[in-house]
DNA sequence: CACAAACTGTTAGCATACAAACTAATTTGC
DNA sequence: GCAAATTAGTTTGTATGCTAACAGTTTGTG
């Protein structure tokens, strides 16, 4: 397979700054920091669905930030989890559909949907919420305490 | 917050809204590794596509590694990218339909599909090679060159 | 007031992504 | 030697996630 995981930013940064004629033997793919963003993310949507069968992450978030705020807008919504306009329809639905939230139109706006939990989507809500916090901890199980909060703050600066 | 009206909603009949608050208090969407990580993700797929319009981050991977091994059979790309069988198919439809990457059968083995970067496809790798690195670069932007080694190391960690 | 600008939700189209079920070809194990 | 297990690739179905275009609704400005 590949043997090369450890030779870190050190031939990016070279390259990125020098011209690369002979990409080949200076561009390691797995090296790049949106490859393995997109690995540590494919492994924690696989630890979330098997501790959380029911929901997918974004069902959660929609579900989670609509118990907390008590109710929203749809795109209002969408906006505070990060999902444009086109994906929450989809989510909304699909809550909808499971009775795990309502909606209805708002009298003084009428482009505007009110969306709120249902007493399911709340109980619901209730009943994984200690599993969504198993997810997290499970995710970052290979980092150290220090290196946990470390990490965190990093990433969060990268937002 | 709202524990002080918890006699009141005690008793109601949602008391599905009382536990909902114990939970809003010690659960923090924003600050879960999964939920940033997307975010993160979401940041990175779009400095992507404004500085490689050409290609999506998982075509470009797989070109990318085709370029790098010479060749390989379409399930055995997908495993060094960490893309499923189903969806490796799509990308390399694609690739091919663009003229990027060639595939014939295997002789020895006529389960086979052994595929190869064209002419075309070493060439486009060759030109967008900088604005890959680039990418990466404009991602980790926001981190000090200490911090950047130090994040990529602990993200190593979580693949 | 009139009208352009902005906003809300919807739809269509494209591209990942993954699970599950399936065919065909090959390898293993007895 | 041959049935069973494995592997390669395909297909279907579901769910994100984005862009672009669209119709109503509301707002801001002249």
């Amino acid at each position: 397979m590949n043997k090369v995981f450890h030779a870190i930013t050190e031939k990016q940064q070279d390259a990125a700054t020098a011209n690369a004629s002979d990409m080949t033997s200076d561009y390691q793919l797995e090296d790049q920091v949106g490859f393995i963003l997109r690995c540590v993310n494919q492994r924690h949507l696989s630890i979330f669905s098997r501790l959380i069968p029911d929901l997918t992450p974004t069902q959660f978030s929609a579900l989670a930030k609509l118990c907390e705020t008590g109710q929203a807008s749809q795109n209002e919504l969408g906006r505070m989890i990060a999902i444009d306009a086109a994906t929450i329809k989809g989510v909304v639905d699909r809550l909808k559909l499971r009775g795990l939230i309502s909606s209805e139109s708002q009298p003084s706006d009428l482009r505007r949907l009110i969306l709120k939990p249902t007493a399911e989507g709340r109980q619901l809500f209730e009943q994984i919420g200690a599993a969504a916090l198993k997810v997290s901890e499970e995710t970052l199980r290979p980092l150290s305490d220090k290196e946990r909060h470390l990490f965190i703050r990093l990433l969060m600066k990268l937002r």
